[in-house]
DNA sequence: AATCGATTCAAACGCCTGTTTAAAACCCTC
DNA sequence: GAGGGTTTTAAACAGGCGTTTGAATCGATT
């Protein structure tokens, strides 16, 4: 058991992606994981994949759970290195901070096109938790909920007790989640040429925030104006 | 390959359960198939569940998916024969009827307690469909999404156009969905005392339902009273 | 009582799983 | 260029998987 020094500083012809042998395995293990789920996912694809022999799990992980736990790991430091959190400066609305997060969460959640792997395996950590979620929750998915209870306690002027923010907070991430877990059967509720209009990433942005916004009082309610499909009228934006 | 009569007339001293074979099969399998997902549930499983010999799946069924399917359409049955929908007298007010619509799918959801496994087994379709969910979304979820439509029409007295309702029907089937499908990570990130009191299925339903009218314009705004946990109040509502 | 189809059973069929082995290949250091 | 740790390899392991078999059992009809 080593693994501790990196013996190949030139990788010369490398057999199927770039990197050493290591992280070919958990990128290959995550892609496996996140479309099959772990039971299904088997070692042999997975080293078939990474182009690398079956032993190889065993050499670098132990076995097939521990490679599970890391390459879970993996996927959520990439995925952070990949989408940063969003950010504004100081004296920005906080509507217009509403609207850009929800707008972060769903490019995060459902990307451009297909989500990317990464996403899927975290989704499925939260779906079914194993040993490797709380880590998740902790480092991931805690700081963004911290962060819109902090626009939502800004939007409310501090009128509503944390317990009502954090079930505002809640309803804003359902409605991106569902989107995101059950698309296949939102896609077949929705008409079909409805879902590019009114369905897509920009779009939900829009109506999630309009609907918190309205049930703040921040915003008029939903009914108040008949608005069309993408960049509705944001309260304090300056645009 | 038989199946058709039902040859058992008088099942004296039941090994397991009380019915015929078959059904004993459906429903062991629905719960090994909503517990572990279809590839990790195995067939040799099932059948020590349901007492009786692994050639009785392949004997009754023919193989493994087709009981898949069959133990999907069984559980859905099931579940509709338990769970009725909700009817209101006529000139019932909308926005009790919202109320009752989401208390109906929160219970439905979540249950009291457990949510029993056809929950579960239907659950794991919406989020990754097989063969069986079109069925699933035509004679179970479409219906139930057309009657929030309605109502949510009968809310914006007709101003807002289908489009918009469609968007907001899921936005609360959304919220409540969360709750059924991420509830563990929900319950990492609300403090452990929070969730009786707000996030038990009767607090939902309350939070949810005026989150929406007052998103609709139809009550106050969040922030123009401080309500507690439960009992609140619903215009229109007589009581 | 004999017959016949439907049902149940223990046993076995390949096949695939995660994991292990021991030898070969590699690469750096001396 | 020999030595020695690291890495890679092909092959095999035991066990579990879905499925099939052919005979034993059952229950009603002849």
């Amino acid at each position: 058991m080593a693994s501790a020094s990196r013996p190949n500083p030139s990788p010369a012809v490398a057999p199927a992606d770039g990197r050493d042998p290591r992280e070919r395995i958990l990128s290959a293990a995550g892609q496996e994981f996140a479309e099959h789920g772990y039971e299904a996912a088997t070692v042999r694809d997975i080293c078939a994949k990474a182009a690398v022999n079956v032993a190889a799990v065993n050499y670098y992980f132990g076995d097939k759970r521990r490679l599970y736990i890391e390459s879970v790991k993996h996927a959520h430091e990439e995925r952070v290195r990949q989408v940063p959190s969003p950010d504004w400066p100081p004296g920005t609305p906080a509507a217009e901070k509403l609207h850009g997060f929800v707008g972060n969460m769903l490019d995060r959640m459902l990307g451009s096109g297909q989500p990317p792997w990464q996403v899927r395996l975290m989704m499925r950590e939260v779906l079914q938790p194993t040993e490797a979620c709380r880590e998740l929750v902790e480092d991931y998915i805690r700081p963004h909920f911290e962060m819109l209870l902090g626009i939502l306690d800004e939007l409310a002027a501090g009128l509503l007790p944390e317990s009502q923010l954090r079930r505002v907070g809640l309803s804003v991430i359902g409605q991106c989640f569902l989107y995101r877990a059950a698309g296949d059967v939102v896609a077949m509720l929705v008409p079909a040429g409805e879902i590019a209009a009114f369905h897509a990433p920009p779009a939900i942005a829009d109506h999630v925030t309009r609907l918190t916004l309205g049930a703040l009082g921040v915003a008029e309610p939903l009914t108040h104006t008949t608005p069309d499909s993408s960049p509705e009228r944001i309260p304090g934006k300056v645009s």
